[in-house]
DNA sequence: CGCTCCGCTGATCAAACGATAAGGTTGCGT
DNA sequence: ACGCAACCTTATCGTTTGATCAGCGGAGCG
């Protein structure tokens, strides 16, 4: 009666719908991206998505939970391996896995920018549930590096959205670099040289700065 | 015969479409935003869009065309007063300037993010006829910034996006900003000190580091 | 064996989409 | 004053959208 382990079947084709979905949702903004789209990419029929979830604002919300629960335990997991490292190295550390993780999952900040755009249920619910935990762990790390080497008068806000847009621009606009640039900004040495100058970008940012 | 000066009417409602298709093309992407809705927000009725552009895609390229162009002489002008000036003074105001536009127009890389995210024939449009020379005079500047104080051994697409991601992304995802901090990144001292903050990343990330 | 859910499909709906056709109004040129 | 464009509207086209419904197959339990 309490359905202990659910049948095996089915488990992998709701697997298969979300990461369809992500794909679509995140490239092609929530309008943009149809619910055939996302079926026929996941290899079901349409009215699969329906049976599923309860519809495609449901379907999407479903999508953004796996993308940012994948950022919750990666970064906790990577925070687990730094017991007894000092702050201003695991600030480092966090950040250049941050910058990384926006290149592994491109999608993440390209839902999180589509969506900030516009006021709207989709945005309230996205940044009480998800975005806010991830905003003030980065302020309370801030904050613990401008305690450090003497304070930083930047207010969180500036530093919060410097670092994102820093770090996770190229690879939202990854298909636009190729074509501008010539260069594939997945590139593992591009990913790493990228993560360097946002590590940078931080630790110099929250330093008295040269007169 | 030939149409030397058009009848005076018409065209400011050619305006007021552009407008209104700029605003919900910006904020909710090519497919989110629908031909009957800029009508509305314009205050005509939806075929007058295919009477005045060939069609959505046409109208969405002459808006875009609009945003650039409003950029390019807002930087020209900035740049014709600046005669004189030493290149590096010349970089910081230029920045400082191109952060107020994008904040003023946060419009300009809600578009270009949109449409970077995909590749596909709107992509490689904007990207020959509007963004490459943008990127071509950053990159110009780069390398006079490398030239003076030390080789800055980073690659161009880093800077690029390094500074357009640091200097747009609040303006971009300005509702988020709001809800998420309280703050307005819109309000004019935010804009100049995040204005101040990336021509500092600028500055620093394109001199030698100190040991 | 037979019953019963779970997973899934084909058919179809109303609404919204971009686009077109046809007609009306205005005002300048002649 | 007449005509002819320029400007704009109403009506409507075919397509695509998200969603619903009825039903099929197969596995598991009785």
């Amino acid at each position: 009666m309490t359905t202990v382990a659910s049948r095996p079947a089915g488990v992998e084709t709701r697997r298969a719908i979300l990461e369809a979905a992500l794909d679509l949702f995140s490239e092609r903004s929530f309008d943009g991206a149809s619910t055939r789209g996302i079926a026929e990419l996941a290899g079901v029929t349409q009215p699969l998505l329906n049976y599923h979830f309860a519809g495609k604002e449901e379907l999407w919300r479903a999508a953004v939970d796996d993308l940012f629960e994948r950022l919750r335990t990666s970064m906790q997991h990577r925070l687990s391996g730094l017991r007894g490292v000092d702050e201003v190295t695991i600030a480092k550390l966090m950040v250049r896995h941050f910058v990384e993780f926006s290149a592994a999952n491109p999608q993440l900040h390209r839902i999180i920018m589509q969506e900030s755009k516009r006021a709207g249920a989709r945005l309230d619910w996205m940044v009480e549930t998800h975005v806010r935990p991830l905003y003030e762990y980065a302020v309370a790390m801030f904050e613990r590096l401008a305690a450090r080497g003497g304070l930083a008068p930047v207010a969180p806000a500036h530093l919060y959205y410097l670092l994102t847009g820093a770090g996770a621009t190229v690879f939202v606009m990854a298909p636009e670099c190729q074509r501008l640039t010539g260069v594939d900004p997945f590139a593992p040495e591009f990913v790493a040289a990228h993560a360097d100058l946002v590590v940078d970008l931080l630790i110099r940012a929250t330093t008295k700065e040269p007169a």
